[in-house]
DNA sequence: ACATGTGAATAGGTTCACAGCT
DNA sequence: AGCTGTGAACCTATTCACATGT
């Protein structure tokens, strides 16, 4: 397990909702083919990914569904829940802050921040929206692990930076801004203009 | 430009955003370099890239940016504008129907669709909330292209399938259901657990 | 008998380095 | 002189096919 690939880690958690749907169905041990079905991959693809994490598996058996749940969420360091804060508190950001398939995955939304005063200090789904000249000392005292980033472009490589300084080496950029952060940052990019833009290429290759 | 790698094409939006941003601040010409820096890679991967497009730069001066925007933007198929409906009209429906990166993209929103009779009839900016039930009538109506789909994980699979059945052909994917649909339809997954899962990976593993 | 785990083969992408144009 | 365009080299990831273990 020393090193797992890029494309593996991206897949990893793919396998884990298929094993929680196969655990709530009653299953109890899957082979790579089911789990290859259930995932949209190939079944030699599920043994060369899950190799890389050890030897989970039982020859001519398969594996044990709640035992590679245990194995595959450790792994993804999810057996303690991980801390969130989401700053830029607009439409977007209140929306994630409801998003249900967060919380019920071990990611707590433990502070929301926003730069409007109209906002500051509103309620905001059991907390309080939180000023962003109170980010740095936030983030720390409440020992937020992962950032969502909501800003608006202008704002984001700013507060980008101030997250990072904060201690946070994670963050889920929601902005169209290519941030450039000090190493030991890890930024997730998601651009729905630019998933727009991908889709529209397939279309005008097939029509 | 017979083959563009799947990899390639998810970079050009990001290029066609660099070129725009240059385009602002009134750069006529652009080389490699200061494009890859720009977009956060290295020159032979941009001219590799725009290779595949076909011969488009001057050697021994660059790339003329006026005219790449409009080669790039063509192969994007986004000369003309992209019709684009919302299906399932909560939060995140809402959020994505608000914001401007968007329409300023061309991608106009022209319905907007909800399960909900607490919903259906409202006013949705500029557009009413309609059924799910008119979905086949009127995404063939509006001649719509792209699809978002954000209804809950019960409903997807067979909303997608009736998206599919109504001759939409790409699909934006925020449900954490794997959908099964027809060849030719192309489904870009936007999985907001799973972008979270991977940065705890790198949490768990720098740590 | 059966399904995993894995070296080997293949495919796909990236980087190098330089020939070819302007 | 300078920068593109591109074959070649390299690297990463996927698929194959079978030895290994239960």
């Amino acid at each position: 397990m020393d090193h797992v690939p890029d494309q593996t880690i991206n897949r990893l958690p793919i396998y884990l909702r298929c094993l929680s749907q196969a655990r709530a169905v009653g299953i109890a041990v899957v082979n790579s083919l089911q789990l290859a079905q259930m995932a949209g991959t190939n079944a030699a693809q599920v043994r060369k990914d899950l190799s890389y994490l050890g030897e989970l598996g039982t020859r001519g058996v398969g594996y044990d569904v709640e035992g590679l749940i245990a194995h595959v969420s450790d792994v993804l360091g999810l057996t303690e829940k991980r801390r969130v804060a989401i700053v830029g508190y607009g439409r977007l950001g209140g929306a994630l802050h409801g998003y249900r398939g967060l919380a019920d995955r071990g990611f707590d939304i433990v502070a929301v921040f926003d730069d409007d005063p109209e906002k500051v200090g509103r309620p905001a789904g059991g907390l309080t929206v939180a000023p962003v000249s109170a980010l740095e000392r936030d983030l720390r005292d409440l020992d937020v692990e992962i950032a969502i980033l909501t800003t608006p472009t202008s704002a984001a490589q700013e507060v980008a930076e101030r997250i990072a300084a904060a201690g946070v080496h994670a963050i889920m950029n929601f902005t169209n801004v290519r941030l450039e952060l000090p190493e030991g940052v890890k930024v997730r990019p998601v651009d729905l203009s630019v998933e727009l833009q991908v889709l529209s290429f397939y279309l005008a290759r097939s029509s």
